[in-house]
DNA sequence: ACGTCATATGCCGGTCACTGCATATACCGC
DNA sequence: GCGGTATATGCAGTGACCGGCATATGACGT
């Protein structure tokens, strides 16, 4: 996992915003539908991508397949994803993600991550 | 100047050095060339590339063209680039290309940035 | 005005990434 | 096994970027 491929994985909004609510802790394909309002083959494809780039890992949990930001952190990522908040200008998108995420995992047990009840 | 762009300059390894070289200083295309022993054609397109994603500034000196980082400084482009060195694995190339630049550029005048005395 | 050096641009073919649509796979409950 | 839900994959089209080659522009010295 070489800095390029970091910087591969966010230069794209839509990456950028599925990275931002992972840190946060994983999240089932269908979350990041929910959350993003975006169609289930552009999600899966994205995550298709940054996993081929080591950036994300899924794990299978009965249906539904959890992705979580890869176990070696990579500083430099992390480093990255922590500044979007005080991005000006960005920052409403992802905070607005972070706090939709909130709602959306709101609806589940309070100690996830994601149950085998996921609801989507 | 948003994020994106940002990102979009840092995931190509050529880009990532000509960045790291500049943050040090401005440089002409033809230090450039000679640091990261590329042709012409490359090294220009690649500084037009940034040119236009507002990364990076250029400016007449005689038959030179000095380029340096954009003047409003994008703090998450600096932060990166600072990084740069302590990036395992990576950080050889990025510190072997400053030190070819400081050979490069101890042949001109110590008060630099570029004289228009400039031995390309 | 001319030749030369430094740099930029245009075009082309190739590859890569993104989209949309259709389809396949995997798991679940029955 | 079957139907349904969740997710992945394959394919065709489009656009972005990359490399190479040729050529254009701009400044300088004479």
């Amino acid at each position: 996992m070489d800095v390029i491929s970091v910087y591969k994985c966010l230069c794209d909004r839509q990456r950028l915003r599925i990275l931002n609510l992972l840190k946060d802790g994983p999240l089932c394909v269908c979350h990041l539908m929910d959350i993003l309002e975006a169609d289930q083959v552009k999600i899966s494809k994205q995550l298709r991508y940054m996993k081929d780039l080591g950036m994300v890992e899924a794990e299978r949990q009965a249906q539904w397949m959890v992705y979580r930001l890869a176990d070696d952190e990579e500083p430099l990522l992390l480093e990255n994803l922590k500044c979007l908040q005080d991005c000006k200008g960005e920052s409403t998108i992802f905070r607005k993600d972070l706090r939709k995420r909130a709602r959306v995992l709101g609806r589940l047990q309070p100690d996830s991550p994601i149950k085998s009840t996921c609801d989507c």
